[in-house]
DNA sequence: GCTGGCACTCGGTCCACGCGAGTGCCAGGC
DNA sequence: GCCTGGCACTCGCGTGGACCGAGTGCCAGC
């Protein structure tokens, strides 16, 4: 019906003004700026249906009104429409992003550029392990009962783990470990990895068994550690702006959860590739994060995202734009990372 | 003489009372909180003198006194004792560290554990290269005319770089070269490597000089780039606490000062090992922390230090806590990259 | 040279008040 | 039947004045 069209243009419009003014927004002011062809009291009478089934509510009994979590949600769904980038963010995202050196620089990059996009504190997820592949699997002797093992992945990550090696062992051997073990592993998935192990070890000449299940154990360990997902964030500075009026007491702990990284990887570990994920205030479980909004999505070229990129801010931030800046540096990012 | 003698404990009873209750410190709280021995009329005529010789200042005509960042030096380079640390937090140390994987996890765990102990923003600088040996040199092929090339520090630090080689190269070839190039640069410095690169590259046969140049002068570009010095920020949610207080309105550059790292990796280019340095408010040149203060020292066993490590707030710190806080994380952080 | 007393200053808090933005409701018009 | 203009009401916020108390500087006396 034509009633409930307008409601929702009202709907959009207060979006859209508590945005970009952070005033409560009253029937009048809307009637004002807005051109929605009705007077302000036809606008009261909207804003109350939409106050009573949830989408918006008032801080006070004489201010105007402000979009609940469910109104956001409802914009998001419903009323936003894909705000392309402008041509001059287009350029600036391309000029930032090359003449990156390696993988740290790149997610670096990304993430000072995804702030400075959206003006919101932007997280930027290292590539999974178990999701690329192996590059190559270098051994440094350190001395004849240890060695370094060094990880390079397609996608650039490095890892690095001591071995401790049940035997002693000459730097001959080393070179008959080190040309063994990329022959099987080189090219392959770190998920397969594991599968891999058991038939290496067996199919190995015997003097280099032990060494066999020794790295190879190694290199699982990496697979399953805390530090297998690792995570950049940048732009904290954004979140200090407004801190007192969007996180009114909840700034040290959504900091803290930041730095903890566990909450945001969390998040970040159902993003799909292509798909943008927005979740909002309430409906983040973590507490410090009730006051804020995730807007995520995960790059890499292939159907499974190699990790993930997002921005958090304050549930009053601008989604359209946010959404298309997360989505255009993904689809950088995972160009980057496939060329290289 | 006996005047100044306690003209001096009182200065030390008003920064730590200040630093421990951020309220101005007057003359009758300071002589119920102290034992001066004197009444408060006397100390209110120290700290008159103690004001005009600008160690001290009253924010208000009718408030109590302040400490001047003069006051601070005062304190910090005559008055403060050597605080050391309980036991217990000497445990926490070692078992906090303890169990580091590789470089990346040593300095995360320590800017976590210094932010922990000093409840400020804790920094941390990766082991310059220049000041690392070469542990192990690295060439994977990705293509005919291009190499990855992969630098291995003692100190654990991993630097990837592309290398466009100017001839087509097969894998014979990439093996030569890196058994070249490991028995010239293994155990250097690489600070002295560029001594050593005209010298290789005239000493290496005709068919390798190329690729010898090419892959020697990417080296020598990473001890140059401005990603030569990198930086682990932790804690940052610290500054937040009382930030309104402690920086009014300096809050968010500061923050991006610190994101933006130049600026600490500056102050920290001055640290010496087991000396620590303390530069109080307006002592920063940066305008963004002439409202903080900065306590720092060098990391790394030998004479010169590896890397810098030290922790930020706001002029109000417990400066003799942090100074055996960092000193001690620096003692530990050096211990373990000594015999990783 | 230290001490107790005293007058003075002045920032912070509390409260009363008025302003204005915003609302809900109602009667009238298209 | 829906929209509109009018109107009475609510209530948060900013302003201004009074009060309080912490703190000071100075001075006379021990």
């Amino acid at each position: 019906m034509a009633h409930d069209d307008r409601r929702l243009r009202v709907l959009r419009a207060i979006v859209q003004d508590y945005v970009s003014t952070n005033d409560p927004v009253g029937s009048k002011a809307l009637a004002a700026r807005y051109d929605l062809g009705v007077s302000p009291a036809t606008i009261r009478n909207d804003m109350a249906v939409l106050e009573e089934e949830g989408y918006i509510t008032q801080p006070h009994t004489s201010a105007g009104r402000v979009p609940t979590d469910k109104g956001y949600r409802f914009f998001v769904d419903r009323l936003s429409a894909i705000k392309p980038l402008s041509a001059a963010e287009r350029k600036a995202i391309e000029k930032f992003l090359d003449g990156a050196v390696d993988l740290h620089d790149v997610l670096g990059r990304s993430v000072r550029l995804l702030a400075q996009l959206t003006r919101q504190v932007a997280v930027v997820q290292y590539p999974t392990l178990a999701r690329s592949a192996v590059r190559h699997l270098e051994l440094v002797p350190l001395s004849t009962s240890r060695l370094l093992m060094v990880l390079i992945t397609d996608t650039g990550r490095v890892e690095q783990r001591v071995v401790e090696v049940p035997v002693d062992t000459e730097a001959d051997t080393v070179a008959e470990l080190r040309t063994l073990l990329n022959a099987a592993f080189t090219g392959a998935k770190l998920a397969e990895a594991s599968d891999k192990v058991g038939d290496l070890v067996d199919a190995s000449a015997p003097h280099l068994r032990p060494l066999v299940a020794a790295v190879s154990a190694t290199l699982l360990e990496t697979l399953v550690e805390p530090s297998e997902d690792r995570l950049v964030i940048g732009g904290t500075a954004n979140l200090a702006q407004g801190s007192a009026l969007d996180f009114p007491g909840t700034f040290r702990p959504l900091l803290e959860a930041l730095e903890e990284q566990v909450v945001v990887l969390r998040l970040m570990a159902e993003v799909g590739p292509s798909t943008v994920t927005v979740s909002i205030g309430e409906e983040n479980e973590h507490e410090a994060l009730t006051a804020a909004s995730f807007v995520s999505v995960g790059y890499g070229s292939g159907d499974q995202a190699l990790g993930g990129l997002g921005v958090v801010g304050p549930t009053r931030m601008d989604y359209a734009g946010n959404i298309a800046a997360v989505r255009a540096v993904a689809r950088y990012v995972g160009h980057l990372l496939a060329e290289s």
